[in-house]
DNA sequence: CATTGACCTATGTGTTGCACCTAGGTTTAT
DNA sequence: ATAAACCTAGGTGCAACACATAGGTCAATG
């Protein structure tokens, strides 16, 4: 099987599939005749182990450290239950500030929307420069029981 | 006022002060003497702006158009709304993301918890490969006739 | 006065996971 | 014969810096 045909299987594009290939994740043999990278039921498998760790929070590394353990002989639980107990937590770092910074920009355009648009000349744009977060405005921090 | 001490009073890292400034985002003066860069009130000022615009979500490259703008002496709050609305969409989508992301992630280590290390030599890892995702499973979702 | 330490410079590389491009070879069908 | 559709390797681009390299500057110290 060549790169795109294992590529539409699987949902996923020819150079994902290829850069997988290059970082050593899958392993295909080359044919002889042509030089064409050949996939085999192995490959594909493999593959389907990537994506549901990558859906899983799991960065290419992880897995090939994951991979790797598994190869040598180890189960690879131990590693893999490590691996992600520190993905999520950057995950949770990542969802809340995502989760702030939306907040913000909300905040903003609620601002913004009954503000006009200033002209103040020492400004670049008065509506970015008059932003007041309600959140950690300190002002308004003071009743506030939040850290 | 040298690099260092901009990005001290600011709260940055001189690197991200010179990373500004490569990108032409500041426009320090170069001293005749010694040929270090020299940052004005202006950059200061104009360095506030830029991290005010980033906490808001802006790229480099929407806060070079903005200030694009207002040098051109044309009003840039119009498009400072244009762009934010893009970018919230953006978050918003980033964020439902990582919250899928995130109880993906604790449904797994749920699961984990409760199962044995497996040892099937035809896996990788058992723990990832035996993950069913009880939100898109395909098995809850009954109706279901997937491969 | 030489050395040290703390600053400064420009430029380049590393990070992440691909997407996209270049320039070319292969295969298949028309 | 030629076009369409596939394949290759290798390189670049993305975002916003962090970090490294190799070297110049400056003030204070022994």
């Amino acid at each position: 099987m060549y790169v795109k045909q294992l590529a539409k299987l699987m949902g996923v594009t020819a150079d994902t599939v290829r850069h997988y290939t290059r970082v050593g994740l899958l392993n295909p043999i080359r044919s002889e005749e042509n030089g064409y990278q050949e996939y085999t039921k192995q490959d594909q498998q493999r593959l389907k182990f990537i994506i549901s760790s990558r859906q899983l929070g799991f960065s290419l590394k992880d897995i090939q450290h994951i991979i790797g353990e598994s190869e040598q002989g180890n189960c690879p639980c131990p590693l893999t239950r490590k691996l992600i107990t520190k993905r999520l937590e950057e995950t949770e770092a990542l969802f809340q500030e995502t989760l702030k910074l939306r907040n913000r920009m909300h905040a903003a355009l609620e601002q913004w929307d009954t503000s006009a648009d200033g002209e103040n000349a020492s400004d670049v744009c008065s509506l970015i420069e008059s932003f007041v977060d309600p959140i950690n405005d300190s002002v308004n921090k003071e009743q506030r029981n939040d850290d």
